[in-house]
DNA sequence: TTATATTGTTTCTATTTGAAACAATAGTAG
DNA sequence: CTACTATTGTTTCAAATAGAAACAATATAA
């Protein structure tokens, strides 16, 4: 039997928004419960003697590996129509066990973060009560169990008007870039295209990136230069 | 005995940042648990059956009387930090109990909420658990129990950087104001100064006020315009 | 009627932002 | 080797915004 009652907290819980950037396009990591056709964000219980923010971090973990990666806390929701026992009863009933008093059947209030890491270092694992997990285009999600899709909703609502004080840890690209992988990750996000001079002028001005050898691509054209974060 | 164990969700909390403005200062109403020395915000316990944010409001009722009050929530916090019963275990021996596994005594994540309210119109009324509430100026709090400190930090934070997208909502003032009194609010919640003609041009420039009759103060000089928020 | 304190508005300047043009350069094709 | 092209890095110019100061209006008191 999965999750017994006395390790973790009842009644709280914590989803992740992980966000990652396929070149192109701005993903997000989603769920699928088997044969079940619900999809759901990865999330997770805190131990009763474990800090939230490192609840958090071991989820993350175990899903992709990673670590020390960037992650921010955005939202807290606690309505009353996040409370839908069916989904879980059928999920565990899926797994042989059929309780009704089973402490994940309750009401949660659940935490949100959301993370950004790099799309090509990570190969998703499934959970204990999961059977699947792919990269989404934000965009076109599938409809998600509870209000799921309302938190998504509201992460990319708090990355967007956060970006340019958050983007000292950003790990949606890898190590090195260029100025063009920099915006595009910027014009994913914000959902429109920024201008080129002006963005380079904004971002050399912020004074947070350090320019490295040239990026030969054999491209008959002038060559970019590459970029990393300054690391403080 | 307070706070039956059926009727609350077990390990969670919220607390509340209050602010009021007394014409001059931004103030914040903290509690002080009777004989004990001890400071804390004001915050509660969220009902099984009740929404989050209900509970919140809830409490600000029972606490302030005031109904439709502007409430924002910013963070949760939920380190080990927080954990520490010996406080609760005096605050109940003082009122008789002494009780070691009372469901109060456990560890609690805590939801941070801030509300903007009318300093004027409240008469703040103590708890079950505490005897007495008062405004303290912002700067200069008692030390609050556990991380209650850093609870007031990030509440300022957040109200400061979300200032100006959160004003339509501006519970610290009276129905009508002078644009002079609108500034002390700014200049009170920022910590400095905004030029006068600059911030008037810009609070026009947003459209959200009306401008009423002159407000004749006695004073020999020119009498200013009363404002009201357009309630759209 | 004049003086004074304050408020409302305008003017001028400096800074920031947005769009376009220009300059540099790594390949490719002749 | 020389044009040619695609792309990147930089500069220039205009438009919008923000900061500081000056100016204008006015409610009361002397």
């Amino acid at each position: 039997m999965p999750f017994s009652e006395v390790d973790y907290l009842p009644n709280l819980s914590y989803d992740s928004v992980i966000f990652g950037f396929s070149g192109e396009k701005l993903k997000i990591l989603i769920l699928e419960y088997h044969n079940m056709k619900t999809f759901a964000l990865p999330g997770g219980f805190v131990k009763v003697d474990e800090p939230l923010d490192a609840a958090v971090k071991r989820g993350l973990y175990e899903r992709t590996g990673l670590e020390e990666i960037y992650l921010e806390q955005f939202h807290t929701f606690g309505s009353m129509e996040r409370f839908d026992p069916s989904v879980m009863r059928k999920i565990l009933e899926e797994q042989g066990h059929f309780l009704d008093d089973h402490w994940i059947l309750g009401r949660f209030v659940t935490v949100g973060y959301y993370a950004l890491i790099d799309y090509e270092k990570v190969v998703p694992k499934p959970d204990q009560l999961s059977d699947s997990i792919e990269w989404y285009d934000f965009d076109e999600l599938p409809e998600l169990m509870m209000d799921h899709n309302e938190i998504v909703r509201k992460a990319l609502e708090h990355l967007r008007t956060h970006l340019d004080q958050k983007l000292l840890s950003f790990n949606l690209l890898p190590e090195l870039f260029t100025m063009k992988e920099l915006k595009q990750v910027y014009d994913a996000i914000l959902g429109e295209t920024q201008n080129r001079a002006n963005f380079q002028r904004k971002m050399l001005g912020l004074n947070i990136l350090t320019r490295h050898e040239k990026l030969y691509s054999g491209g008959s054209h002038k060559a970019p230069y590459l970029y990393s974060f300054k690391n403080t």
